[in-house]
Order: C-alpha cells, then sequence, then structure tokens
DNA sequence: TTATCAAAAATAATCGATTTTTTAACTCAT
DNA sequence: ATGAGTTAAAAAATCGATTATTTTTGATAA
C-alpha cells in the first residue's frame, strides 16, 4: 500500500500540492488571508510554474478562492459554513459506514485494528502533531474504505479536509478530546460486530463532539 | 444573476476552463484519450499556461486524471463508476431536493417554473443541443439551490457533470426521453405543492430513467 | 480636510525558451 | 524473429523574462 495512500488530485507530480494542502488544513495560513505568491515561491523553494498549477488544484478542491486578476485567498472560517461541513459530513460519512460494514472483508477488520492501535499509541502523547493528524485521518478513511463508492470516499475526504481547518483550530478540552480517543475503539468494535445502526449511531456523535471543539472557536471570538 | 450562474471553480480568469469542461462533458474528446497539450493549445488558441491551470483544475475537479510525468488523460467509462455515480447522485440530489422543498420560497416557485418553461419550449426542437443541455443543468440546478448546504450543491454539481458525460453518449430512445421531459414539469408540480416525499420519489425515478439511457451504451458496446 | 486624478510601485498573469523526462526508433546480439 | 540496450525524437514540465492589471502613493483642487 501506498504510504500517501490513493489522494484524488495526488496523483501528480509535484509535491508541493500535498505539502500547501497539509498547511492550509493544518491552519498555517490565517482565515481570510491573501496569499503573496512569491513569498511562497521563496518560502516552499518552488518556480512559479508549478506553485501556480498547485494553487489552481487547491482552488479547485476547495482550500483556496482563486479571484479574477488578484491571485488566491485563504477562504474565511464561518459559523454557517462550519455547520453546513458538520451536518454533511454526518450523513455523508454514515452512509458510507453502513456500506463499508456491509461489505467490508476480513483484510478490512485486520486493517481497522491496525489503524486503530497505531493512532492510540499517538494518543497517548498529549500534545498531538502532524503526526497524530496523519493517523486519524488514515483511520477515518480505513473506516469508511470499502464501502464501495469512489465518489463518495471522495467527498468525504474533501469534506474532512474542511472540517479540520475549523477544528484545528478549536481548543484543547481535554475531556471532550479524550471521548473522541475513546470512541475511535468504539467504532472499531461495533464495525466488527456489523452493527451498522449502532455504528452509524456513535459516528453521529462523534462527529458532533468534534463539532462543539470546532464550535467552541468561534462562540470565544464572538 | 451571472448568465454562467456560480461555479465552483469558475470564478477564474480565462474561459478556457469552461469551454474545456463543457467539451468535456460533451463528449467532445474520447474516453481514455491522452491529451495532446501543443494541439489543444492551438485548438483553443490559448498560451501554454493559461492552458495547464485550466487542465490542473480539470483534474482536481474530476474531468481529468493527471499522470505524472505524462500529462493528462480522459478519464475512462466503465459500468462501475456509472453505477456509482447515478447511485450517489440518488441519494444527495434527493437529500437537496427534500431541504429545497422545505426552504424554497416564493421567489424559487417563481424561478423554478421560469427554468422548467425555458427547458419545455427547447424540448420541442428534437434535436437537442448544447443550449437544451444549459437549460436542463439550469433547472435541475434551480430546482435544488434552496437547500441551505453550498457544499452539497458543489458535490451535486460535479456528479451531474460525471453522469451527463455517460448519459451524453447515450443512444435516442425517443420514448424514454419523453417522459424525461415530461417529469420536469412533474417535478415542478411537487416542488409547489411542498410534497418532498413524492418529489423524492419522482427523482429517484427520474436519475433511473435517465440511467437507463446511460446504461444502453455499455450493452450495445459490451 | 477630503476627494479626485495621475503616476509609480507592486503584483498577477502570460509568454517564449530551456530543461527534463518519456516514448519511439534503431541497432545488435542471441 | 525476439529482446536488450542505445540513440533520436517527441512531449511534458519548468524556468526567466515580459506584459497586463491592480494597488498604492502623492499631487492638486475643491
Amino acid at each position: 500500500m501506498n504510504k500517501h495512500s490513493q489522494l484524488p488530485a495526488g496523483t501528480t507530480s509535484s509535491p508541493i500540492y500535498d505539502v500547501l494542502r497539509k498547511d492550509l488544513v493544518g491552519g498555517r495560513f490565517a482565515a481570510g488571508e491573501k496569499l503573496a505568491i512569491n513569498a511562497l515561491k521563496e518560502h516552499y523553494q518552488v518556480g512559479l510554474s508549478p506553485l501556480r498549477e498547485a494553487l489552481n488544484k487547491l482552488a479547485a478542491y476547495g482550500l483556496l478562492i482563486q479571484e479574477n486578476q488578484r491571485g488566491f485567498r485563504v477562504p474565511k472560517l464561518t459559523r454557517d459554513e462550519l455547520d453546513d461541513i458538520a451536518r454533511l459530513r454526518t450523513e455523508l460519512e454514515g452512509m458510507a459506514l453502513e456500506r463499508a460494514i456491509t461489505h467490508g472483508d476480513a483484510l478490512w477488520e485486520a486493517e481497522l485494528l491496525a489503524a486503530a492501535h497505531r493512532l492510540k499509541r499517538a494518543d497517548v502523547s498529549l500534545d498531538k502533531g502532524e503526526e497524530w493528524e496523519r493517523l486519524h485521518t488514515q483511520f477515518h478513511r480505513t473506516l469508511v474504505a470499502p464501502c464501495g463508492s469512489v465518489w463518495l470516499l471522495r467527498f468525504i475526504e474533501q469534506l474532512h479536509d474542511q472540517f479540520d481547518r475549523y477544528r484545528r483550530l478549536g481548543p484543547k478540552m481535554p475531556i471532550i478530546r479524550q471521548e473522541l480517543d475513546d470512541q475511535h475503539h468504539e467504532l472499531v468494535d461495533l464495525a466488527l460486530s456489523r452493527d451498522a445502526n449502532a455504528a452509524r449511531a456513535l459516528m453521529d456523535d462523534h462527529i458532533h463532539k468534534s463539532y462543539e471543539v470546532a464550535l467552541a472557536r468561534f462562540q470565544a471570538h464572538a
């Protein structure tokens, strides 16, 4: 299996796309900020053409906004959009989880256990860095992987990135974070016991708790 | 209102993106074909940089496949993918229609009637060209527009483009096409009478009939 | 002081040419 | 003939420089 797994647009050449994507999701750029292309060029040590092509792809993906003759901008974060993303993620990821539980085979069970274990190992270090994020994304991806719909997986991944822009700016909230970590293992248990309804209900709650973390930032800054 | 309406990635500068998108959805390129960038450059009379940026966006959108150091390719058409797209379109468009019927206001009712009327005027001309396609897309977009979810609308538009790649290669099938045309008006009636369940059922059938048209090509060529 | 306009600076977008990589053609040995 | 290895041709990707557009600055007048 690829170490990067198959990204929808990640089949492309230069790694600048993936790096920028990671930095955008990780909040390295301020929401609403206008990107200074020359500064990016220098900072990431890439040429103008590969950079612009990456920015164009990110705009089509929804992590940037392209404005007519005035470059690229980081999308603003709004309460309304967070609600939209969380609700749609609940619907799509729930749908995918049901299908995955129907179709997932023994290999999937093994990979799911492995992904959950790797994530738990990273949970213990209280400071959750890029590595934890990677494992977390990978866990959720594994969970729904055998749903049978390439397009559904694609949309879910896109929504995850969007959602994470909000979540990763949220406060620590150690109690809720602990519950979230625990839920990953409960999700595995329910998936392995093929209890689609309970799994879906738990996923709904999981997303809702994450939503509360993300939302806290708005209430603090409002 | 814009004559092009708001496209997710259509905010950008050069019109080459929209032209290429239209041609890709319209089947101007063979499925699986490798794009000869220099030929495109000449044919569309654009420079290399704007062209490559458009191709990058189309790859991120899913209408092209970008391969590592060997350019761009038109995605193949497969029975499995058609099934996937049709099924997901049914779920998402049904979901959006329900929400639109809940939230749509009087202005929406008026626009919906207008869009249906314009489409019917184009229906009569048996040869359904680009103009009919535009009005058809516009009708379906209007139908779900007030669903309240920007991201849901975005995914639906993407799926529509993907679905249309298949549908537009399907055979004439005048009887089924006539039924499809009639269903547009029935959809308006059910939307205006706020009968979400019936509307959703009809939409399911509408997509299924279109699916049969698209599928016919596979059975012929198989 | 504020507003309007013009000039200058900064930035985005595009172009033409160069470099890199892939694909095709060819040679030669088995 | 077939296949490996080499060279030539084609194509993709990148670079550096130019052009077009926007934004900022500063001057002038109301």
